[in-house]
DNA sequence: TGGCATGATGCAAACGATTCCAATTCGTGC
DNA sequence: GCACGAATTGGAATCGTTTGCATCATGCCA
């Protein structure tokens, strides 16, 4: 039995079926449904009309092969296959979302892609299929030269990231030098001495701040213990281990300067279990500025990534460089928000 | 001056490219390309092997168009218009990670969408213009009539929801009831009587949880204050506000079970500002279990909704549905993860 | 009334692939 | 020596649109 409402159809209809019923050519048709001011007026209306009432909708698919257009853009998150870790920490999930909606606002559609960080050169696949215009590459990467690769062949892209020497592509990053900067003179500045790092310097981005870190501590005339940069890879997981090593390797410390959130969070949490208090008897700041960062227990100082700017820079110099224009690297202004993790109680 | 490694190309090259350089049709390198047995083994390897020097990939839309096909998933993410609130829960990012994990794990391609929760027919749009095979809705929505009328109109999609009575579509979700009832006596267990309920009955979702919520009340022979039951949207501002209101009606209570993780951290948070601590004054629960959950101070016990499970029996039940199978509804399973903030301390 | 600009429309060739069918070559059995 | 089948290959139609060009009717002016 029919649906009361609206008949249903099996096949699609298409120009074809327009054309024959308002008994004109698909051209006319054609041209009808793209305003074009050839076709008169009445045969217009009712075309359109007819269009509407047949709930007729366009085959893109057909429509990109002819005009040889498109107007999705791949965002592409490269994962360690090693770890084979999902898509977890909030901060890039938010960047996702930013993405997401600056895309939306623009009329394109976003294509998510999974890509093994090893294997990066296929990233391009997408574009070279058509599937994708362009690409937006966000995440972790240490793979500068497979980058350059892509540029070099004429891949329109743009990564969030680091800013590197002899950089052939565009990225948008916050700055992390001055973050890690920030964050450190702030931590000096509330009387913390020994300021333990925790991030992957493997990971550009995690090694600007802490180049941040080291020059925030030089302009301060102190000169930090290396033994207390430690090399964490992004997983909460492993803090905590971190944390005690340097307990049971008797290095003391009165703060800690995170290259995440997450991180962070994690810190003050295994500090919590080994009995120590934030910020009564550690500082802690983090990086990212995420939302819960504002919720937690203490409220999270932390160094700002504009978000929402993010996503449409991105996608601003995205579509820039596929107008034919030569952009350049851009970064996003961050601030550092104190909030009482990193406040020693008066 | 040409790159040394690769000539670069600006218009991209395909089958008849390929087929000139081998002296063969593009029928022949068609069939090459797709390993068919009808095409001589010589002509085929000399074909792959030009494609491999030629970087030759081909073009899924004209592919896609000629075999009537499409392996992309359109992700849809309804947004409410009014608030124009961007993509930020946690569970719904992760959600959305798990996703791009299960469909990349089986091929497909993710088109990310949003769309106004509002005009959410708009939703089947990209079905009928051909850019997804099916859909799947995730988020929050109040919209089961228009979903009735896309399922009619035949449109595949799945919907990570919960399930309701008269509905012609397929949904996945957590036991909703379940897990409310879970929290809820958990917290009657552990001696708290005056449990207040945070979350939007007017989504389905969090509707259910209340119903647990009110079942687990029932069974202990207690019946709960209505005036405790608040109805806040999923949005952590709002929960101080609603809190304060408490006090102000000198409305006391001794547990707060929370809708989302989310909700539970700014309650937590708002609890703290009042003055009372957690879990000693005031016993939480949360629902969702979201990474941070577990380094949250102290240890959110939340109802765990098994995410990476999520993602691929959304995708599983799309795709059978594609196949022509009738699928139905399916209800994963909720399990009470007992941390700090809901034990009592002894 | 004839010529011509103008407006409205249709035909057919693209876009880049797949595939049905016909054509060609070759080997083989009778 | 011829017919027939198998193995390869090419030609051409097709998927659903767009658009250059040709066509045709109409109106206007001389």
């Amino acid at each position: 039995m029919p649906s009361r409402h609206v008949p249903s159809r099996n096949t699609p209809v298409q120009m074809a079926d327009i054309a024959r019923l308002a008994g004109v050519s698909v051209s006319t048709v054609s041209r009808a449904l793209s305003e074009s001011s050839l076709v008169n007026p009445e045969t217009r209306a009712r075309v359109a009309e007819l269009a509407r009432s047949l709930n007729y909708s366009i085959n893109v698919g057909a429509q990109n092969l002819r005009l040889k257009q498109n107007n999705t853009v791949a965002v592409i998150v490269p994962y360690e296959a090693d770890t084979r870790q999902h898509l977890s920490d909030p901060f890039f999930l938010s960047l996702i979302g930013s993405l997401a909606d600056a895309l939306t606002e623009r009329g394109h559609d976003m294509l998510l892609t999974r890509v093994d960080a090893g294997r990066l050169d296929q990233a391009a696949q997408v574009f070279h299929t058509g599937r994708a215009m362009g690409i937006v590459l966000v995440g972790q990467w240490h793979h500068h030269e497979q980058l350059n690769q892509m540029a070099v062949r004429g891949v329109p892209f743009v990564v969030w990231g680091a800013q590197l020497p002899q950089q052939l592509y565009a990225t948008v990053g916050s700055d992390n030098l001055a973050g890690g900067r920030l964050a450190t003179a702030h931590l000096l500045a509330q009387g913390a001495r020994r300021i333990v790092f925790l991030g992957d310097p493997e990971l550009p981005e995690a090694a600007l701040r802490l180049q941040g870190y080291l020059q925030a501590h030089a302009e301060a005339g102190i000169s930090p213990d290396a033994r207390l940069q430690r090399p964490v890879p992004f997983v909460p997981e492993r803090v905590a281990p971190e944390l005690d090593a340097l307990r049971r390797q008797k290095l003391g410390f009165d703060a800690v300067f995170a290259a995440s959130d997450l991180l962070a969070m994690a810190a003050i949490s295994a500090l919590r279990q080994q009995g120590r208090a934030v910020p009564e008897d550690v500082l802690v700041v983090g990086y990212d500025d995420i939302a819960l960062a504002a919720h937690f227990i203490p409220p999270l100082s932390t160094v700002a990534q504009p978000i929402a700017e993010a996503g449409r820079v991105l996608v601003a110099l995205l579509l820039a460089q596929l107008a034919g224009e030569r952009v350049g690297s851009r970064l996003l202004e961050t601030g550092l928000l104190v909030r009482q993790s990193s406040q020693r109680a008066r």
